[in-house]
DNA sequence: TTGTATGCGTTATCAG
DNA sequence: CTGATAACGCATACAA
């Protein structure tokens, strides 16, 4: 149990691989990583012999020499971030399928921290590293000598020429609107949370857009902003069923907003979706799978963009490294809060 | 940014700095790990010279030689589980501080898969492994050969030897109680979750056991078991609510339950806390900081947990193993869903 | 096609 | 107190 029994423990080598197959230690390297020329016969006798010792190669003497550690780093400035799990799930996704895994460090977003961390993992000789923010805001590019593969997340870099993977949140907020054109709503209102983030910024644009190629506009306007709380979800909704024209959806920044909205509306006395539609962003199951009624939500697919992101690392770690923002796809979750109803007919405004 | 450019890339050994320093290659490394006596002269020469050289020894030379990697695996069975996040928050933070780093592994629950991730990990040579389990059902120990260290948390080890760290959901039910019992609240009911949850029956056997205590016995029993739902919450509270004796407290079996049964609390026209009284467990901020109103909860304590695991694990990596379960702490967080109140004299039953 | 010898960057064991 | 020197486990020119 302790590390000097471990120690004692005779781990299997190569040569043990080497002498049981009846070969040279070199015979047996090659012969198990397919290089140069060895003998079908040969290397079928020393694949069996590393399979009965059930030999793994030694990673850190292969490191030694090819300099290549088969782990990436992962900063992330927030585990306790919902929206890092997706995100680092499907990076998971993506390496484990080879054989690369993950060092997690979480910088707690500190400066201080992070550079510590970032000294970790190039002491550990990662050979990539990804950077995943706690929102969608540019965030300065780590210092590296540029020699260490780096793809951010989330959070783009703000230096355009590094490779970042960030969710269209303008594509978002149409969809959102275009879900609840078709759902037959006209007064559709954005009300909107943290204006300091790009997130909800580039989702009412993208709304607003939309409603505007619809010949429409966003009741109550584009400037809605608050907290991403419920309790600004609830003022805010009060304010808008109280308000004039009536509004006949409603699009929340974001799921926490949604709650907000769907609890005023149904202490007001409002039928949903009959009498007013709601529809949040991100998809966070807790939220919206099971809230009365289920809520519809536009789904970031943090998920997909970590898997992609990784990929590109993989990529990058290879020599063919990407660059620019890349836009990750978002669809529209659709449950009971936006379900099609028969509308009575009603004059716009 | 290839790697070929970084393999071209000289890194700073060792032998640099002995040679600026005017020393031998042994005694630069004595010196700067602290080892063996070193004229604290020398010892200053070498370790400014590190410094210049930025000197940051390779760990895999290292490893290779100490067989210590300075990594641990953590194995969890499924990363989009909220409650893992705290754990490795805590243990990334206990660990973090070494210089310990953590290598992830998601399995999915599923045994193949977890399986594959053992077998990478310890080809990876990790110091050490942290099984994080998605419930606090005791779960089968990871098949190993004893001679690595393992401790797991949240779902402790069907085998009473190993190391587990799991969350007291007894004492959890029993502050419960307490926590309303000290508010003035005598009719208590308590709505659970899903019966296989072990964490569900610990919790209200913690809860009776308070009221048993104080004389007194949980309105409806001990045996509302159903789903962690916010729709489970609704319609048991509808039933409470509705039933003989009139509650004036209801424990939910989570926070997800709690937030059922606030919304339909509030839509019988009850006022939270004047006529009922709510309590959750897990203290989830999302729902409960902001909920209508905020929602007091019970605490899991989880990344003191994690925290308290990963020093069990890097204690057992240097040759100090515990073995047996350790209960975690909870506490109970107090909001205004069960905020003092001048309640209205009523006989018992 | 196979084997020999050498180096990767450290640590540890000995002599000096 | 310091300095050669031998491991550690593997990969790879180069020789056979």
């Amino acid at each position: 149990m302790t590390v000097n029994d471990r120690q004692a423990r005779h781990m299997v080598t190569l040569s043990d691989v080497a002498a049981r197959a009846g070969v040279s230690l070199a015979t047996a390297s090659k012969a198990l990583n397919g290089r140069s020329d060895v003998k079908a016969a040969t290397r079928e006798r020393v694949e069996s012999a590393a399979a009965e010792l059930q030999f793994s190669p030694n990673p850190f003497a292969r490191a030694l020499h090819t300099r290549q550690t088969g782990t990436i780093g992962m900063l992330t400035s927030d585990l306790d971030n919902r929206f890092v799990l997706p995100i680092l799930l499907g990076a998971e996704d993506a390496l484990g399928a080879g054989s690369t895994s993950v060092l997690l460090a979480d910088t707690r977003d500190d400066v201080i921290r992070e550079q510590h961390h970032l000294r970790v993992l190039k002491m550990k000789r990662v050979d990539g590293i990804l950077v995943v923010g706690r929102n969608t805001n540019p965030r300065p590019p780590i210092e590296t000598d540029g020699s260490l593969p780096v793809v951010y997340v989330y959070a783009p870099s703000e230096d355009p020429e590094n490779a970042s993977f960030t969710p269209d949140n303008v594509k978002a907020g149409r969809i959102a609107v275009e879900h609840l054109l078709a759902r037959g709503r006209r007064r559709i209102a954005f009300l909107n949370g943290d204006m300091t983030y790009s997130a909800a910024r580039e989702r009412v644009a993208g709304a607003e857009a939309a409603m505007l190629a619809a010949g429409l506009e966003l009741v109550g306007g584009a400037n809605m902003y608050g907290q991403w709380s419920e309790a600004w979800g609830r003022s805010g909704a009060l304010a808008l069923l109280d308000g004039r024209p009536k509004v006949d959806a409603i699009i929340a920044g974001n799921d926490v907003l949604a709650r907000g909205v769907l609890d005023m509306a149904r202490s007001r006395g409002l039928r949903i979706p009959s009498d007013i539609a709601v529809v949040g962003f991100d998809n966070w199951d807790i939220l919206c799978q099971d809230s009365w009624p289920p809520l519809s939500s536009v789904d970031m697919n943090l998920q997909d963009l970590g898997r992609r992101a990784a990929r590109a690392l993989v990529e990058a770690i290879g020599g063919r490294p990407s660059r620019g923002i890349h836009l990750g796809d978002v669809r529209l979750a659709p449950r009971e809060s936006t379900a099609i109803v028969d509308l009575p007919e009603v004059p716009v405004s």
